[in-house]
DNA sequence: ATTAATTAAGATAAAAGAGTCTTAAATCAA
DNA sequence: TTGATTTAAGACTCTTTTATCTTAATTAAT
């Protein structure tokens, strides 16, 4: 797996949290959105906290706690929410596992996967929460992680009006 | 990781094979390369045994027994490999684990990583064992796993004339 | 045939990743 | 202040991956 589990709830959490950030104000509360992305609570909270100690996120304790972005949605990149779970190891770890790689004596995959890597990269850090929960929204995409019945009822699809 | 460690050690002895194959006919032994790549042999065993169930390799027991290429080397790629331990997975998988995604609805990150992955498996497809077997001799690359004294003494570069 | 060498196969163990549960600490509201 | 709510933190369990160990099966050489 390229991005481990944790990393993949981090980055759904994250956009999960800048499109209600743009909507309305205040905290995020983790337990809604673990039931609305279908994510272990407990789980999803140990990843907020691994993105809060990376200061992208803030949390707050009691009634009307919850998590919210720190800094502006639009300079927060994936790249960011990625390296602050996995850490920097999918953009600079060798490919075949040997250690001390490099450009002065490159393994024979060297060249391409260095390019892909970097791609990967550049990706990554060319989308920011924003647009990229800007084009959740624009398509009309679904979000959550759909598992079981319920499942299948509660994330049919996000990102049209919910009640309440 | 992009590969498993499985995976990694099944490119690294199918190099080896296949450069053991240019220069001495016959099969190669586990337990030789076990040690000159730094890899539990049992691991590696069961690894290439992986690869000859996928047809890659065949093997023989007793005495001047060991493993050896099925096919030219040449016609071998490092996808074949990565296929038949790994599976298709990378090359196919969501990147943000969400089932069903595609050319229709898809994720927000689905274009970039839609490109990169097709970028690796045409990378890894293009390169045969023979090729980049080759490549580490004409570069004089080292090629195996480093770990300890014993593998700082043993490993130092492979390439080179090695003796018996 | 006997023996030694070597892969096959399966049981077991250790480590890492994923997920759950319990308790503590902070915050808000009454 | 009290109680309810919510995140923090840590212990714990389950699963998968990685690695080891033991026994069997096969082959070559004597
Ligand atoms: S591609 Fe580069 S980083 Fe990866 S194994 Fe080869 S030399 Fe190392
Ligand atoms: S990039 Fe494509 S395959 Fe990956 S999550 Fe997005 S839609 Fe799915």
């Amino acid at each position: 797996m390229v991005l481990s589990k944790a990393c993949t709830y981090g980055i759904l959490a994250s956009l999960y949290v800048a499109r209600e950030a743009s909507r309305s104000r205040g905290y995020v509360s983790i337990g809604r959105m673990s039931e609305e992305l279908n994510i272990s609570f407990h789980f999803l909270t140990k990843i907020l906290q691994q993105l809060t100690s990376a200061g992208i996120i803030t949390s707050m304790k009691g009634p009307k706690g919850g998590v919210a972005l720190r800094r502006d949605p639009k300079e927060i990149s994936l790249v960011d929410v990625i390296v602050a779970i996995d850490g920097m190891g999918l953009f600079t770890d060798c490919l075949l596992g040997l250690p001390g790689c490099g450009e002065e004596k490159p393994c024979p995959v060297h060249d391409d996967w260095a390019d892909i890597r970097a791609s990967l990269f550049q990706a990554f850090r060319d989308k920011s929460l924003a647009d990229t929960a800007l084009r959740i929204d624009e398509l009309n995409l679904r979000f959550a992680l759909p598992t079981g019945a319920k499942a299948a009822r509660d994330n049919a699809v996000i990102g049209r009006g919910r009640p309440e």
